[in-house]
DNA sequence: TCGTCTTTCGCAAACGTTTGCAACGTTCCA
DNA sequence: TGGAACGTTGCAAACGTTTGCGAAAGACGA
């Protein structure tokens, strides 16, 4: 008991430095395993240090150091305001950004974001709470990340890095060719009047679908896709879908959906009308999601390396956190051929 | 340019007192809306803070208040070191825990751990970094939980809350009654013979499976489930599940998955089978994620309301933290019923 | 024996904020 | 006119850590 109190009575760094008879400048360097302090004492130090479970306070070495050991990952919803964050491509990523950081002893700061405020990226990296930033998605907010880009280094954003003088760093797959991928996978399946699942207001979204206009025009269609405009907002897309499908149902024969969310509610509609997938209408999808495969029919989709590219994020903003610089990446995507076209 | 220079020295809220031609203390109250400074000085000193987009220093603020703001949310992977935390689930109680969070200004952590060290819940709640940590899902790490809750109050975790004198506060559904709800609706189907898919060394998981016991004992069926451990790791799902049905799928007449995932990747396999669901197989899954209503065919699962689970969580660790006792709750699952069972 | 070098450690000044307390100038009432 | 009360502001001490600098102490060669 009296030495549970005696415990619970080490808090700071200088009660631990008089329990051990030497000074608090000492025990920080104990701690911290400097090679500055006889290893003897060092030992008994951290030895002294885990018998009272003992841990710095961060905040007081953060403020001393101006070193948070976190990095914030921002989602923001520019439009998409019932997206909720449950995307599983950005969760995905999210997944993988979270493991490459713990690795590294960082820790992962959450914001999800709807840009009301103009200022809201500024808030962020000025807020000090931060080494860095990582923007999963531009959404509809390439100029505000631009600004902010211009003078705050340690941030890299998932999304097309095509911006002619872009200043941001940018990690992405080629959207433009992927999306020529699905085209050209939808006009070798026969099909000649494609519909475009998805809305154009983020840049990605708005490449894909150029990416499928510009197979369908080497093709020789004249046609360009039909878009229409899709959320990725899971609740509401079921209706969106069916919508659609209900007013150019009949006017198309293939279908190109900006996600593979997107892909698998389309394929859950078309069942239920008893259109035949891919006979009847072929559909890819995008992203390459787990999900994919476990569709029924299993989806033929364009695959982003999540993996790679949240390595890519990381490794990028360490060495823009290193004061070195480090350009943009674009990495090929490639279709993945499955049974859904 | 001179300007500019200027603006950018307004770092601590020293500098912007000197331009003011106030004291440090008054622009911090100004800052943070106190009445005690004159409405006048105050707007004039937020005016001039804006202008000089001056945000005042979160580490040296935690510091001083010792409060930070920031809540942790873990998730360990116990078991699942493959994980990934890609599983869906989570993903969407993150999802709105993060919503919650940022709706009450709090900032979010997120750590995924795998428990190696006994201590890492010691780790986190010991680090002085956070106001309070969520669990997300319990793992087999109940001890570990348990032991540390004894001491350190504002924790809340999601999972169950039945154990004898359990000392954590938990929420989440009966997994027993749910377990249950899955298990009568394939005997209402006529099975007999039920496989469970899933692996037992989360509490929830095994309550699940106890449930679906429960059912078959009570509707006179002598033979217990099947249990054949399923992982949540996607990648290695699919053959997990086409290997149960390699060896038992002769014996079997109806399938409860421990998750709506496991569900959708046993649909797939049977699919690959010809085997025809619900009519040759009812499958049943578990939590009601959107994929749910997505597959093919619809998923009758069983609902786990993630929304309010989320929203009770951050209740119970608010009131934790303010010192207040919360009891664990839980809520009743519900079947939701599709076209898979 | 002395001086120099090396190792190890203590001292004290930061890091940038918040806040109790005291001081100041007004106002208002007796 | 004195002083009590009030509303504003400044002063300075925390919060708990890290780290440059210098001092002490021992080692070693001359």
């Amino acid at each position: 008991m009296e030495q549970d109190a005696q415990k619970s009575r080490v808090r700071t760094i200088a009660d631990l430095a008089r329990l051990a008879g030497v000074s608090p400048g000492t025990v920080s360097r104990a701690l911290a395993g400097k090679s500055l302090v006889n290893a003897e004492t060092r030992d008994r130090i951290q030895a002294l240090a885990a018998e009272h479970s003992f841990r710095p306070n961060q905040m007081a070495s953060r403020l001393r150091t101006q070193r948070t050991g976190v990095i914030g990952v921002v989602v923001p919803l520019g439009h998409e305001r019932r997206q909720h964050l449950s995307d599983p491509f950005f969760m995905t990523m999210l997944g993988f950004l979270a493991d490459r950081l713990t690795e590294d002893g960082y820790d992962l700061m959450l914001s999800r974001i709807i840009p009301d405020a103009t200022d809201w990226l500024e808030r962020i990296v000025d807020s000090g709470m931060m080494d860095g930033v990582l923007l999963i998605g531009q959404s509809d907010q390439v100029d505000t990340i631009e600004r902010v880009a211009r003078r705050y280094r340690p941030l890299v954003a998932w999304g097309s890095s095509d911006l002619p003088g872009q200043a941001h760093c940018a990690v992405g797959t080629d959207n433009i060719a992927g999306g020529r991928l699905a085209g050209e996978r939808l006009i070798a399946r026969g099909a000649r009047r494609i519909a475009f699942l998805g809305e154009l207001r983020a840049p990605e979204i708005r490449q894909r679908y150029e990416g499928v206009a510009t197979a369908m025009a080497a093709a020789g269609i004249e046609h360009p896709p039909i878009q229409l405009d899709t959320h990725l907002a899971s609740d509401i897309m079921v209706q969106e879908v069916t919508g659609h499908l209900d007013r150019v149902g009949g006017e198309i024969d293939g279908i190109a959906a900006a996600s593979d969310v997107i892909a698998l509610t389309t394929l859950r509609v078309l069942a239920d009308r008893g259109i035949r997938v891919p006979d009847d209408m072929p559909v890819v999808g995008y992203d390459d999601l787990p999900l994919a495969l476990s569709a029924v029919p299993r989806i033929t989709t364009v695959r982003q390396d999540i993996a790679r590219g949240a390595d890519e994020m990381v490794s990028a903003l360490f060495r823009r956190i290193a004061g070195e610089d480090a350009p943009s990446v674009m990495m090929p995507p490639v279709l993945v051929e499955r049974d859904s076209a």
